[in-house]
DNA sequence: TTGCTCCTCACGTCACGTGAGGTGGC
DNA sequence: TTGCTCCTCACGTCACGTGAGGTGGC
């Protein structure tokens, strides 16, 4: 019963191309993997033997990545939040699974949810980016009309 | 020759409070002062003596926190861009007390190129925070489509 | 005088960096 | 076969956290 449905998978890549790729270090990956925030390759594969990761870990690395130098959180809080991505990925397997229209409710509502914790976090840091930003351009500005002011008295 | 303008100085607080007002710890400003990101106060003050802060060392202290925070700067990297900073009082400083418009015009010029750095380094990451947002917000979207599309056929 | 905050070591921790020595696939 | 990347320890580092023991101002 193969039912795998008909795709077109690129081939596996190992842990220094995905580094590259997601921008960081092969020791970051199997840091993440050590302390659980990535799934145990130790289990699947031969003490030894190298890392293979598929496109869709690679997106989720570089999700994960992304989230924890964009928002700043520890590897702790970042893990509660991937526990939801993670339980995202399940829901949508189960959602292709599942034909009853209440699970299938459900699953998305927790999906929202999930997404919505992010967003909170983006949000906020976004806000706080572009109150910086503001201070640091009026600064500029008050730097730039003293320049003009010295060139109209020296005419 | 007491020149000092009349200014209405609160008095300088203790680190305690300081650390509060910002949103730190002591032993970060502490660490701060110790790899001379923060001016050396062993100099001016007996060992074992209490550390004081006025207003405004506590704003520059607040800026580099924030800058910190926001772009994920290492201290040193932050330390050449707060040098910066540090150049920028003395200009100030220099500002108030040179005539010499030649002199004011480079001092002046000087400022905006530090600030410009810095306002390079938010401008980059509030680029990349708006993608993941827009990223985040679309996922968002798709489920919330799958949601309002369940509902209707359940009618 | 009693708390409270401060002080200076100094060791602990988080998130990796960096070799050390050895094995495995184009 | 020769490089190159990979592997697993394991110690080092950066940016602080966290007591340990002691001193100083409302």
């Amino acid at each position: 019963m193969t039912v795998a449905p008909p795709q077109t998978s690129s081939p596996p890549l190992r842990i220094g191309d995905v580094a590259r790729i997601v921008g960081t270090t092969p020791r970051t990956i199997r840091y993440y993997e050590e302390i659980g925030l990535l799934p145990d390759t130790q289990a699947t594969r031969p003490p030894g033997q190298h890392r293979l990761y598929s496109e869709a870990e690679i997106e989720r690395l570089r999700e994960i990545i992304r989230l924890k130098r964009l928002t700043g959180v520890t590897l702790d809080e970042l893990k509660t939040l991937i526990e939801a991505e993670e339980a995202r990925a399940t829901i949508r397997r189960e959602l292709d699974d599942t034909e009853d229209p209440g699970r299938r409710r459900e699953l998305l509502k927790r999906a929202v949810g999930h997404l919505d914790r992010q967003l909170e976090l983006v949000d906020r840091r976004a806000r706080e980016l572009a109150g910086l930003q503001e201070e640091l351009q009026a600064r500029r500005r008050r730097v730039l009309t003293r320049l003009r002011e010295l060139d109209k008295a020296s005419v």
